[in-house]
DNA sequence: CGAAAAAAGGGTATATTTCCCCTTGTCCAA
DNA sequence: TTGGACAAGGGGAAATATACCCTTTTTTCG
């Protein structure tokens, strides 16, 4: 006996204040209604599993959140409930993050500062064809799979050691640090500066930052 | 014969979305419409110089947009209409631009994942005492005043150095690009190890990032 | 099991960075 | 006009970082 026809959304982001307003824009469009709100990841995970039939028809899922953040939930959900329909929300549009949340199964991915309009048609469109991808979008999954083949892979004693290097410590005490020689030290460094193309520890630090192995 | 009692509030904020629902949020409180909505500071600012004498109660200020940005609007703002009040809204909680909003004269600065009631809390706060500040802000203010006496201020040529720093060129490379002796480049580094407290060129790169010196 | 990779370490040589102390000339204010 | 601050440039030495070519041990996997 369903007395309500509306398509059943969640909402998963930090700011409150978009979160709730968000559901009134949605509230407004008439044919969806917003069930739950959560603040991060984890809070949103805990309730699946716990309301594992839930009826959920849409996850708007923000990317940047304290706590579990956007893509490790999608891997999540990627593992545990394919069968849910997420569309990325953010604020930046970061090629790595983009691809990312898509190969780990995200229908589509709208920008923060994308019109009213265009969200009700991702929305909509997500519901009835499965997808929705804007051109930047598009563009950036052409573009990578020309471009992508060789993807760089760090172990964690490499991520260990580039941290270390983004400090003022030298070669040897990062090595009396990690309680290695500083002979060992010297490999990772020259792995990592022939693995990413670099020549100096200047190099190292830029691209620690860059890729957010260190954060500032 | 004023036919409409209501608070009128403008927002400026790039984010499509959230501007939006945002408005519908407010408009549920009952006491307050939003009469006008722009996505960055220049179009604000050319409404402003249009309809000079718009009556407007309270704006709602991002911090992060393109064009012109929160920062640089609030500068217009109090040079221009300083008897405007400002509520700077961002989701960065960067102590340095927090500060500089507040001494350019916005009466609050709000995260965005305060909470819905907190948010009503400030808008009445600032109508009715003209500011409403956070324990964040508060405490960032009494940091600052017992700190900030030391201000670290570089010349424009440790600047350009600065950035040259940051990239995998050597000293003497630096030098021949700057067109000067490496023993003058030798020089800025040792006034600037000095100055910032430093013992390491990796300590330049992590200071220039920080402090926005050079962008990743 | 056995080969191949990966991890850890060594030797040596060169390049770069860091540090300390120095000279010269200029400009500006006491 | 003297003295101080500052910019530019420099010598030389020690500490660090980088490059290249090795060996040994451990893990991984067909």
């Amino acid at each position: 006996m369903k007395t309500n026809p509306k398509n059943k959304i969640i909402i998963v982001d930090d700011h409150l204040l978009f979160s709730q307003s968000l559901e009134l824009l949605i509230k407004s469009f008439g044919d969806y209604e917003v069930i739950e709100r959560f603040e991060n990841g984890k809070v949103f995970i805990d309730y699946l599993e716990e309301n594992s039939s839930a009826e959920i028809d849409l996850i708007l899922l923000d990317v940047n959140m304290p706590v579990l953040d956007g893509l490790s939930t999608m891997k999540w959900l990627k593992d545990n409930r394919p069968d849910l329909k997420v569309i990325a929300l953010s604020v930046n549009d970061d090629d790595e993050i983009i691809i990312k949340m898509i190969t780990n199964g995200a229908k589509g991915y709208l920008l923060k500062d994308t019109s009213p309009e265009i969200f009700r048609e991702a929305i909509e469109c997500v519901m009835e064809k499965g997808f929705y991808f804007t051109e930047l979008v598009s563009g950036m999954l052409i573009n990578k799979v020309n471009s992508d083949n060789k993807k760089i892979s760090l172990k964690e004693k490499e991520i260990v050691f580039i941290k270390h290097a983004c400090t003022e410590m030298t070669y040897k005490e990062i090595a009396s640090e990690m309680c290695l020689s500083p002979k060992t030290i010297d490999g990772y460094r020259e792995i990592l500066f022939d693995k990413l193309e670099i020549k100096t520890r200047i190099g190292l630090v830029l691209y620690a930052i860059k890729h957010k192995i260190v954060l500032v």
